[in-house]
RNA sequence: GUGGAUGUAGCUCAGUUGGAUAGAGCACCAGGUUGUGGCCCUGGUGGUCGGGGGUUCGAGUCCCCUCAUCCACCCCA
């Protein structure tokens, strides 16, 4: 075979395309309920959003971006995650003059150049909601609250709500500068990653896995001990907040997030079933990041959820959908004179949203109930010579097995 | 970018210490029913054994290279 679907992207097949929409129906739907609109953006933007908003120094711009010039020679880049376009909608057709709380949400395709894995593709798809104006820790309540619904909502229940706070640019390097000098004496017991994160990003070695690591790292100042009031108190009455709508969560004091643009609440849902890329949904808040995009001082929360990751876990539940609109009527048919008749009668039908379809590769009739059966139709009408003469037809419950003559004219009144 | 595993029919997989026209189940097509599906029976279509090279009288099987996929590392949804 010549053409193959590139490494990492993923054909979606009628037999699983339904079960996508079905939860993409679940997952509007409850989204609805807490009031956020939809808004669709492009996939590929200038390259400098994406840059400036996800950070630098992330992985994720480092190397993960499919990054292209155009025929002006600029250069774009498809989508890696899609809160910075939607932060840039936000301020390009100024929303948040015309409302001071704008809550959005997205559904499409992300791309990132990294090596695929179980739950982890190049071309992979993803929901979000972006609550952007509010500083309120309820709003961060509501989002996270959201975020739980939604796993509900689709029927998972083997996933943990991680949360912490991550705090901001006042309390951060307190923090940091506590936390190198508190492991600067320890970097020669540590793995080779880690030591590479001590330089890069220090507090990605609480991830480590390693013993070694996690017992150096044991004692090591978190975050959260060094929050400044502000954020001590945010994360204080989100977790009150979180109570009053008795929302289980963990607090997980070594959670991290990989885009610079977070701050204060972090969480992620995450599920055991998925194996090493376990998270479900991460989200947090980003106060910093439309301000640094050209607009005002905004404070802003969100999430993204894979939804690969939900189909894995629903498939490993066994909570997927299985329902597919199957068809009402095959009509089969026997000679040109009926195969006419049935192509009247099929548009007429679908004009009263009867779902109906008939042979279009002259079959044998044998073949024709056949094709019905495959196609899990519920009825199959037959149309022959003889019926014709009569002015009438042959309708057939699939099911039953029961079959009756009925005359043509009265064919729309059966269902 | 690094490591490990796996590539045989549309799908899931057998294939012995290297041995003759490469198999099974499911799916598909046809017949058993001159105009009736599912179950059953019979038959059929379908494979450059991922690709290339090598060893050998002989390679699906052994060796090398390559490509692809999966899992893990890194990192994240």
């Amino acid at each position: 075979m010549k053409y193959k679907a590139l490494y990492g992207t993923h054909d979606l097949l009628p037999e699983d395309s339904f079960k996508w929409q079905n939860l993409e129906e679940k997952v509007r739907k409850t989204i609805s309920l807490y009031n956020y609109k939809e808004i669709r953006t492009p996939i590929f933007e200038e390259t400098d959003l994406f840059a400036r908003s996800i950070g630098q120094d992330t992985d994720i711009v480092q190397k993960e971006m499919y990054t292209f010039l155009d025929q002006g020679k600029r250069s774009l880049t498809l989508r890696p995650e899609g809160t910075a376009g939607v932060v840039r909608a936000y301020l390009e057709h100024s929303l948040g003059e015309k409302s001071p709380l704008v809550k959005l949400f997205y559904f499409g395709p992300m791309f990132r150049q990294e090596r695929p894995q179980k739950g982890r593709l190049r071309q992979f798809h993803q929901f979000g909601v972006e609550a952007i104006g509010s500083l309120e820790p309820s709003l961060d309540a509501e989002v996270i609250d959201l975020s739980v619904k939604i796993c509900y909502a689709l029927g998972i229940t083997d996933f943990k709500l991680h949360l912490n706070s991550i705090g901001c640019p006042v309390c951060r390097p307190i923090h940091r500068d506590k936390f190198l000098n508190f492991m600067k004496d320890k970097v020669g017991e540590l793995c080779e990653d880690c030591k590479t994160r001590f330089l890069r990003n220090p507090l990605r070695m609480f991830d480590c896995k390693k013993e070694g690591c996690i017992e150096q790292l044991k004692d090591a100042p978190v975050m959260i001990d060094f929050l400044c009031e502000e954020c001590k108190n945010h994360y204080i009455l989100v977790k009150q907040y979180l109570d009053a709508l008795k929302i289980d969560y963990f607090e997980d004091k070594t959670l991290v997030r990989g885009l610079d643009y977070y701050t204060k609440t972090a969480f992620e849902l995450k599920s055991k079933l998925l194996g090493t890329q376990d998270t479900l949904c991460g989200g947090g808040r980003y106060d910093l990041l439309v301000e640094e995009l050209g607009g005002k001082n905004t404070p802003a929360i969100g999430f993204a959820a894979g939804i690969e990751r939900f189909v894995l876990v629903l498939k490993m539940e066994e909570k997927l959908d299985l329902e597919e609109k199957n068809l009402d009527l095959f009509i089969a048919t026997l000679g040109d004179e009926a195969r006419t008749l049935a192509m009247k009668l099929i548009k007429d039908l679908r004009e009263k949203n009867i779902i109906c379809e008939t042979d279009y590769l002259n079959r044998s009739l044998k073949a024709q109930m056949k094709e019905a059966n495959r196609q899990k139709a519920k009825k199959v009408l037959i149309i022959g010579e003889d019926e014709i003469k009569k002015g009438k037809a042959i309708l057939k419950d699939m099911d039953s097995g029961e079959q009756k003559e009925i005359e043509l004219e009265k064919i729309r009144g059966a269902f």
